[in-house]
DNA sequence: AGCACGCCGACT
DNA sequence: GTCGGCGTGCTC
């Protein structure tokens, strides 16, 4: 035995490894690569995760020899990371320019992260039991009497080993569990773990749907790429049936033993969807959402990687769990921005599902009606395979998007005359109506009547949301409130008033010209208590409310089949935002919003109020669609050299004097980089916010070499600068959102 | 990111 | 005289 030394990626946000010894009596059985480790940081202890394993140290000859510690503890437990995921996760943290270290903790459940000693339980699950002669004709009087109960026991009986997680994601409760495991008919026991194989029963042949030709082509194209790395975009409108393709490839995948992630939006991953992957195979889901426990987070990691879950199913994070025999990922919404995650770590879940699939040489599958700018190019320059599905399930035909003109128009409350006299039209036929407002709270700013005093936030500069409910001024950038002030504090009057209207407003209007209808509101504020949300979803399906006011939340996932008229109010906020990807997004939710409305006996419209009919790209979005519109607008970019036809990095800066993140981000651009422009510094498109001075560097290059290699000599000089540690600093690659 | 160290204002 | 505010600097 000798000296043997490890580098390991430590939880800290520093772009660096640390080297510890091993003492040799921890040097059996040997050491290896994507374990964990307890090691003593500074004044604390932490896991940190092996990332090579060196006899000598040569390799790190400016560190002074005294200054190595020993690993504390090798925690051997059966979760070592694969060389697999070490190599992806080292992938991720190079291609974002991101501390390894922070990668690593965002990749891991939190129970891995700890120190304390992990006490595993294998999870609970739920099957029948053998039912008795008395038990039989419980069953039977619980078929009338409790038909959710029932529907409850049919799902555990074709699905037998059904986790809580699936079943609350499906909208049952424990009660209702409760109830059947009182009457005997069903038990939780603790899961066996087993590697998952198929068997040909797994498969529910009598769920499974007749392809149209157009869909027929797509599987058997994607059947014949299953070997290695592939990537397929399906463009499919709404209802044309890209669930069936997903299900049927998946088919395949699970035949051969394989496993299959498949990544949703945030609120994409509907009980709808869920009860389809569950009703086609009777093979082991887990999910991976923001909706689990800690300890839930454990087991999805442990059956991923004990190859005991067949399928998972999750948000963006889900791309790290360890998945030990996956065949193919799925991405749906591939365009939805909620994949790429907002701060720290700002990865893009489709992005980094794409290096996966190619790190494993397995096919990856990106669907959505709205496919980004960024997929569409690599779609039409061969990067990807395109499959197009045009038709609509039963023939139906698609919501129609109609501009209605506010300038020629009375308007009350936001509403013109025309759309009014839809709605009741609509509401006399007993249909549903959705009125988007992207405003939340009461009006979005109060002022003074006499001398237009407007309260503003003291630490972001913009005016305070007013909250009728809770009597509140609400800081929507930084969360701070504050009680309404009786008097103009600059004035003195009394005059104090909303201006504006917002969703909250709305639902009070709307209830007074329509009182005979049910009003129901779904925004933040509305859904903030757990299950609220799901339970209003559930009012709104069962026809309980009629009119339904909400904010973009319900623009996403959710199917309104008896909703025939939607409204957006506000139609010009992305017209002329200096964002230039505020026109895509903007075009991305009429599209989805119209996919939404309607079903095939009662066709949807949309309305689409705008001061602006004659905006360009308003009507060519209505007239000529969302292909049409995508590929005009992919021209103007190409021709401004904007992305998908250039890479672009945003270097944030923040600081409590104003002066700092200027002086900080100027200091960098003295010196040009080669193949790579700087636009900037310029204050962030909201200069204050929370207290904290912000300003952004824009790095662009011709291609994503280039700015890979900009970037690692901006980080190099960012390394010894004097501004350095006056301020916070944060980098973002392939951002999306220039305001934040 | 934590955490310690350090140097200035209001408390028993 | 001490408690604690958060600016600065370091972590193998």
């Amino acid at each position: 035995m000798s000296e043997q030394f490890v580098q390991v990626a430590v939880p800290v946000p520093m772009r660096q490894l640390f080297t510890y010894q091993v003492p040799i009596a921890m040097q059996t059985p040997a050491i290896h690569i994507g374990e964990r480790v307890a090691v003593s940081f500074g004044a604390r202890q932490v896991i940190a995760i092996v990332m090579a394993v060196d006899s000598a140290i040569e390799t790190t000859t400016t560190l002074d020899i005294k200054k190595i510690k020993s690993i504390s503890n090798r925690l051997n437990d059966s979760f070592h990371l694969s060389h697999s995921l070490v190599g992806f996760l080292t992938l991720c943290a190079d291609y974002y320019h991101h501390p390894i270290g922070d990668v690593f903790q965002q990749a891991l459940p939190k129970l891995l992260r700890q120190v304390k000693k992990l006490d595993i339980k294998p999870p609970m699950v739920w099957h029948n039991t053998e039912v008795n002669l008395e038990e039989k004709s419980v069953l039977k009087s619980i078929e009338t009497k409790a038909p959710k109960q029932f529907s409850l026991y049919q799902l555990i009986n074709k699905h037998q080993g059904i986790s809580w997680a699936e079943l609350r994601t499906l909208g049952y409760s424990k009660a209702q569990l409760n109830v059947l495991a009182t009457k005997g008919l069903i038990a939780e026991e603790a899961q066996e773990a087993c590697q998952f194989s198929w068997r040909e029963q797994d498969l529910a042949q009598e769920n499974k749907q007749c392809l149209s030709t157009e869909q027929a082509i797509i599987v058997a194209a994607i059947n014949q790429s299953l070997a290695q790395y592939s990537c397929h975009l399906i463009d499919g409108i709404t209802g044309s049936g890209k669930t069936e393709v997903y299900l049927q490839t998946m088919e395949q995948v699970l035949a051969n033993d394989q496993q299959v992630l498949v990544i949703v939006p945030e609120i994409g991953l509907t009980p709808q969807t869920l009860l389809r992957f569950e009703q086609r195979f009777n093979v082991p889901i887990c999910l991976h959402h923001s909706n689990l426990n800690d300890t839930e987070r454990l087991n999805t990691w442990l059956s991923a990687q004990q190859n005991s879950a067949a399928i998972v199913i999750g948000t963006r994070s889900a791309i790290f769990s360890p998945l030990h025999q996956l065949g193919m990922i799925i991405v749906d919404e591939e365009h939805d921005s909620s994949l790429k995650q907002q701060d720290s770590f700002r990865y893009h879940g489709r992005d980094i599902a794409i290096l996966r699939a190619k790190q494993l040489n397995i096919p990856i599958i990106l669907g959505s009606a709205t496919p980004s700018f960024e997929t569409l190019q690599n779609a039409s320059s061969g990067k990807y395979q395109y499959h197009q599905l045009r038709q609509r399930a039963g023939n139906s035909s698609k919501a129609k998007i109609a501009l209605i003109d506010v300038a020629k128009q009375q308007m009350e409350f936001g509403l013109s005359g025309m759309l009014k006299h839809e709605i009741k039209q609509t509401l006399a036929r007993g249909e549903q109506v959705l009125v988007f407002l992207n405003r939340r709270g009461y009006a979005p700013a109060i002022n003074c009547q006499e001398c237009h005093w407007l309260c503003e936030c003291q630490r972001c500069d913009k005016p305070y949301t007013f909250h009728q409910k809770q009597q509140l001024l609400i800081c929507h950038h930084c969360g701070s409130q504050k009680r309404v002030p009786k008097q103009c504090p600059s004035c003195g009057s009394v005059r104090i008033a909303p201006v504006g209207q917002g969703t909250e407003q709305l639902e009070q209007r709307i209830s007074e010209i329509f009182p005979e209808t049910s009003v129901v509101r779904i925004d933040r504020d509305s859904t903030r208590k757990k299950g609220e949300l799901s339970k209003l979803l559930q009012e709104i399906s069962d026809k309980k409310h009629q009119l339904l006011i909400g904010t973009q939340m319900l623009a996403k996932g959710h199917h309104f089949p008896d909703v025939t008229l939607v409204a957006v109010l506000d139609g010009d906020g992305a017209l002329f935002s200096f964002d230039f990807r505020a026109s895509e997004q903007m075009a991305q939710l009429l599209i989805q919003v119209a996919g939404r409305a309607g079903r095939a006996s009662k066709p949807g419209k949309v309305l689409v109020q705008t001061a602006y009919p004659d905006h360009p790209l308003l009507q060519d979005l209505v007239h000529n669609g969302y292909q049409h519109f995508a590929t005009q607008a992919l021209v103007e970019r190409k021709q401004a050299l904007l992305p998908p036809f250039s890479f672009q990095a945003l270097l944030r800066a923040e600081a409590n004097y104003p002066s700092y993140p200027e002086k900080f981000l100027r200091s960098l651009t003295e010196q040009a980089f080669a193949n790579c422009q700087f636009a900037g510094p310029v204050p962030a498109a909201m200069e204050k916010k929370a207290g904290k001075f912000r300003y952004h560097l824009i790095l662009q290059a011709k291609s994503r070499r280039e700015l890979h290699i900009a970037i690692l000599q901006l980080l190099s000089k960012i390394a010894d600068n004097e501004w350095q540690s006056k301020v916070r600093w944060s980098l973002d690659i392939d951002p999306i959102d220039l305001s934040w």
